[in-house]
DNA sequence: TAGTGGTCTAGACCACCCC
DNA sequence: GGGTGGTCTAGACCACTAA
């Protein structure tokens, strides 16, 4: 069926809209939530619910009493953007290669299960591979996709496009989750990544989606030595 | 009225300490909705709301079909927030704790002057902190201040407030820029942060200005195992 | 005083998961 | 099939803000 879509998110979609294409700019008051209601012929907590969603990513404020007005927020750092690895190394002079470690069809784990959002044992693709800047291994990705929204993933050729590339081609990421955390890499993640196996890693957990469909979720395992993030914020 | 907190306080309150008591633990199935409602003689929606926010501290999971379930999550912050840890730690519903290690002036090193954009040797201030959650350690703070924009800062009780909120409470912070990675601690660092040497750890580098002045040079040095960086972006 | 968001009710139907 | 969370309704009372 087409549209089983939730009321508030019309009204998540709308307020979005009019934000983006600056008819209502930072500090401006959107309608109350019992216009909002109203407006869409919904009730009063449906209307609530797309205007709290708002809230919690930051893109509104509301104060008791006065009303829900957009939030002075400016725009995030780029460097947690989806840039590829590859562009990220030509960025700065050097030489991308690609080594291609896996590329099969496996059955989540419990812990892909959760994050890529399907069932525990389904069939998901699978990629591992190598990058390297001038030669040097600098990430480790490994990448679970939804075979279901890219059924060809696994005949895409590697070595000439990262898998970000890919998927970014076909569909547009509109959402990303990164976490970020230190550990020691296992024998053979060090094996891989030609580092000390005493070394620490830099480990980016990332979650892509577009719209609601949830991508990818991929783990960049990078040697602690030889990689750094940077993220700035301006308000 | 004398009680005039909401309901959903009263739920929220009890999952919390029968979480923190430990009647709950990670990957535990909470009481659902129904239950919780009948429970504490409310409507479903009032239990909802209160989930709902443990949901968006962390704490908590949801699985349509299957249940809540106490998160498994380490400590998180967001690399986009100057939030001080402090409060991160109260937004999770733990207890924070300031162990004071270091409150001095000394000349800044060659790597300090540079990051804090002052003269190689100028006096500037610098603190030293393990900041703690439920007791354990999660930070080792280390701030370089310029004294010009904050000569009473040593004088400051550390113990109640953290250098963050002491020095955004004087500048707004209009800009932060960090650089995370990952390391081995040193056998000094392993010991503050009561962890092992051998193990990895996760490495904030940040800086803060306010307007065109930069306020303070800080590395914030987490064990790899206790903690972890969370970024998202949403379009 | 009129409008706003905060909270709350007592129901309801649905898709999904697990048995 | 029985339980779970996701969504939704059509009302309600309150504290707060602003005019």
């Amino acid at each position: 069926m087409a549209s089983s879509r939730p009321s508030y998110a019309r009204i998540k979609e709308y307020l979005l809209s009019e934000i983006e294409s600056g008819a209502y700019v930072a500090g401006d008051r959107i309608p109350a939530e019992n216009a909002l209601a109203t407006q869409f012929g919904v009730s009063r907590m449906t209307a609530n619910k797309a205007i709290r969603d708002l809230v919690q990513k930051g893109l509104l404020v509301r104060r008791v009493g006065s009303g829900t007005f957009v939030s002075q927020r400016k725009s995030e750092s780029s460097l947690f953007d989806i840039r590829n690895i590859a562009d990220e190394i030509r960025l700065r002079g050097g030489e991308h290669s690609s080594q291609i470690i896996a590329l099969k069809e496996v059955a989540a784990s419990e812990e892909v299960a959760v994050f890529l959002g399907v069932r525990t044992g389904t069939r998901v693709f699978y990629s591992e591979i190598v990058h390297r800047e001038n030669g040097v291994a600098i990430q480790l990705e490994r990448r679970h996709v939804n075979p279901k929204l890219a059924p060809d993933y696994l005949q895409q050729d590697f070595e000439r496009q990262t898998p970000n590339a890919i998927l970014v081609a076909r569909y547009p990421v509109t959402d990303v989750e990164n976490s970020v955390e230190a550990m020691l890499p296992s024998d053979e993640e060090a094996a891989l990544l030609e580092m000390s196996p005493s070394d620490a890693c830099l480990l980016v957990v990332r979650r892509t989606w577009s719209g609601e469909l949830l991508i990818s979720y991929t783990q960049l395992l990078h040697p602690g030595k030889r990689y750094k993030l940077n993220a700035s914020r301006n308000t």
